[in-house]
DNA sequence: CAATCATATTCGCTAATGCGAATACGTCGA
DNA sequence: TCGACGTATTCGCATTAGCGAATATGATTG
């Protein structure tokens, strides 16, 4: 698993081409996120959520680091296709659609203690190099 | 069929998740161009051809010009999302992989003649607004 | 080492997608 | 008006994708 061979463009949007691995890589974006804070943002159940950054991480986007039962996803630096992506998660900044998501995620981090679902999780980091 | 409601980044990424799509766009940059010549330099079923049109069309991406029996596919002038889609094709254009089919549409177009299913066809024009 | 927590994976199932083959449609020339 | 031609659509099928439910894995805590 985890393949990813010549990556096609075609892999590339492919990957882009569902709604909730859109969802995740806006969130993903700027910041490495514990997957605890996907499934109380996008209030989607765990698995569902576990299949999709999953997919990212076999397609190379994303890439996942643990820390003791955490795991924390982040956007992989500069992968090949690096520019469409890029623009990608440019788009998904300026669409209202996905706002309210950032939103979200900026009240979690600021009150943590209100989400039953986050006590003691570790808290979003940002990157120093978002590009 | 056709809808296109909200026009989703989801639905746009989803219309370039697939090779031929994307090779039928690229072949479309910049050019006006007639089916038979897709169905030539593809080597590809002409159902194949005209269902990915079809798509590409419902997803308000291409636009249809009908001459005399020919139907003639370009790509619309600036439909929501242009930026990624601009910078999609932007990709295809540095991208080996597709290369290939450019060379043999320019080839085409200066040798139609050697061309069987060519013959008598419509030859691609460049368009003015490449954007 | 047992219980618990966070996350990942497996298992059917359903829906969507892509395809070749066949057929339909629209236009033109004889 | 009848073929012939270019293109579009339909049909049936095989493959794939996404999902919820259940279960497995890996780490922590008592």
């Amino acid at each position: 698993m985890a393949a990813q061979k010549s990556y096609s463009l075609e892999q590339l949007f492919r990957a882009l081409a569902d709604s909730t691995r859109l969802r995740l890589l806006n969130l993903m974006n700027g910041r490495e996120v514990c997957v605890c804070y996907f499934v109380e943002i996008l209030k989607t159940s765990q698995p569902k959520i576990s299949r999709h950054l999953a997919y990212l991480r076999g397609a190379g986007i994303v890439a996942a680091r643990r820390d003791g039962k955490w795991m924390h996803y982040r956007l992989v630096p500069s992968p090949a296709g690096a520019e469409i992506l890029e623009q990608a998660l440019n788009a998904l900044r300026k669409d209202k659609r996905f706002e309210a998501d950032r939103d979200r995620l900026k009240l979690a981090c600021c009150r943590p203690q209100s989400f039953v679902s986050l006590q003691g999780a570790p808290q979003p980091v940002h990157l120093a190099n978002s590009e």
